[in-house]
RNA sequence: GUCCCCAUCGUCUAGUGGCCCAGGACGCCAGCCUUUCACGCUGGUUACGCGGGUUCAAACCCCGCUGGGGACGCCA
């Protein structure tokens, strides 16, 4: 059997950072299977659905290297892929089922079932109201008028299945009620849409989060009433925020960024996010750094594990930069031109200097963000680079201009190469009874305008001769007239 | 209240009866490297929720408790 699964997310305007890690795991599962990864939109829900909102779904799958098989966009042999455009199809679907007699029309308003609810809700003051249509065995209704389709759920026995994460999991059947299948205003509830939509779009592995095993087996019910066997379930525990709470779409709490494309913008590697993604609830021995490949050719069900997990914002910094030393300078030269280009920086990705900074500016960096900011002295006119105030006043000294002028001039001299730069530097500094770090720090603050910065020498050279000169003399000049 | 699920360092986890007085990673603390900051390396810190069983032997199996989480909608 061709292992088909889907990610079904709604257009809440952004796409949940938890919600990823879901997509993830079906992701490589079909990947690694040589499966069908399918993108369906739930959007039953009129008023938060728009356009920009699925698009923002899409842009952040495809930001992620997420690629779908059939869905929005590619289109496939089960459209569509929105379940707002699928309503006639639930409806066929309710309508069989009502003539297999698993279902059926139920007359009671909306009103009536709610005054019931809450009479018990009253009266136990707890919820744990079962309501028990008088319509279930009738059949002489009017289907002009209002109603809804609610199923016939069984009373006795019980409802399990073996989770693909949770092992063998049942409810008993006395728990469940006549859920309803189809609204009054003929528009399916999720459990019964989910049902549909699964059915027909031939999915054989259903994942999603834990929340969701309350309603698997209503889902396995409706399986089985149809006459058909039901796919296998994997749920999969919740992302927690750093405080063990759920983690919340409306704030970005403890520093963690919810929306995916929150971590684009804020210059993260699509694998590094994966990488620590699927490591939040998922292992394999103690492998922690994991490419793209690896995780396809790893992923598994039985590593997943069953507790929820917190949201570690330090851990995702150490992989993300992990995968970003880790990552090819060329390519690094080209996803960090916009981030440059952000902080008023033209940079032509070709441009040669661009990854031969990047390659010592990277190991003192996480994101994007942090490499565009180390980079940012190489790339900005000898004139406009930015003094970090603290390291200025204390290294631009008075003292410190001779040094400057005298390191301006040996580099001047000497073949201009690191090793014989640093050569000449050490033979000086030894006949003066210098300490180098008397000259390399005031040096450092004048090439870089910064207190911290990639070694003299290399900085030095990726700036080039010219460059490099005129700052060291601007240097002696701000050190003379104050520091 | 009823039902379902879960329970190892601060965090993510390894562990499926002896190899565990519990391993890795992040964090934290020392130290090394060193012209700064990083990177890297070395060492240290800290955990099997509690109580009963079963067994020659339990983090691993069973029961109870406690503690979390989820659900009980004409929401998804």
């Amino acid at each position: 059997m061709t292992v088909r699964v889907r990610f079904a997310p709604s257009p809440t305007g952004y796409l949940h950072i938890g919600g990823v890690r879901t997509a993830l795991y079906a992701w490589l599962y079909a990947r690694q299977h040589g499966g069908t990864f399918v993108l369906r939109i739930e959007d039953t829900d009129v008023e938060r659905n728009t356009e920009e909102a699925v698009d923002v779904i899409l842009d952040s799958m495809r930001w992620l290297g997420l690629d779908w098989d059939e869905g929005p966009g590619v289109g496939g042999p089960h459209e569509p892929y929105f379940q707002s455009q699928r309503t006639s199809i639930y409806l066929e679907h309710a309508e069989k089922l009502i003539e297999k007699g698993a279902a059926y029309r139920c007359y009671a308003t909306q009103a009536e079932t709610q005054a019931l609810r809450e009479a018990y809700e009253k009266e136990h003051g707890h919820g744990g109201f079962r309501f028990r249509s008088p319509w279930r065995d009738r059949t002489d209704g009017d289907p002009s008028q209002p109603h809804v389709i609610r199923f016939k759920a069984p009373t006795e026995g019980e409802t399990g299945w073996d989770d693909l994460v949770y092992g063998a999991i049942s409810y008993p059947n006395d728990q469940q009620q006549d859920f309803v299948l189809i609204r009054q205003n003929g528009l399916p509830l999720y459990n019964f849409g989910a049902f549909v939509d699964d059915l027909t779009m031939g999915i054989t592995h259903v994942t999603r989060g834990d929340d969701h095993l309350v309603n698997t087996p209503p889902q396995i019910l409706l399986y089985r009433a149809w006459g058909v066997e039901p796919p296998r379930f994997a749920h999969l525990p919740m992302v927690l925020d750093p405080k063990g709470k759920k983690l919340s779409k409306r704030r970005a709490d403890q520093g963690v960024l919810v929306a995916v494309l929150d971590y684009r913008d804020a210059g993260y590697l699509p694998d590094g996010v994966l990488n620590y993604l699927a490591r939040l609830g998922w292992s394999h021995g103690d492998d922690e750094i994991f490419t793209r490949d690896e995780l396809k050719a790893k992923f598994d069900w039985s590593g997943c594990g069953k507790t929820g997990s917190r949201y570690d914002v330090k851990k995702l910094a150490h992989v993300q930069g992990t995968h970003l030393r880790g990552a090819d300078d060329t390519t690094l030269a080209k996803l960090v031109v916009p981030h440059l280009e952000a902080r008023g920086l033209k940079v032509d990705a070709s441009d040669p200097r661009l990854p031969a900074a990047i390659g010592p500016v990277k190991l003192r960096a996480t994101t994007l963000a942090d490499l565009a900011d180390g980079l940012d002295y190489f790339f900005r006119p000898d004139a406009e680079i930015v003094f970090d105030e603290k390291a200025k006043k204390k290294m631009l000294v008075p003292d410190a201009a001779p040094h400057l002028e005298k390191l301006a001039s040996l580099i001047e001299s000497t073949p201009f190469e690191a090793e014989a730069m640093e050569a000449a530097t050490t033979a000086w500094l030894e006949a003066e009874g210098l300490a180098i770090k008397n000259v390399a720090q005031p040096a450092r603050v004048a090439l870089t305008g910064r207190g911290a910065s990639p070694g003299l020498y290399e900085t030095i050279v990726l700036l080039g001769k010219d460059h490099a000169l005129a700052r060291l003399r601007r240097g002696a000049e701000l050190a003379r007239s104050g520091g």
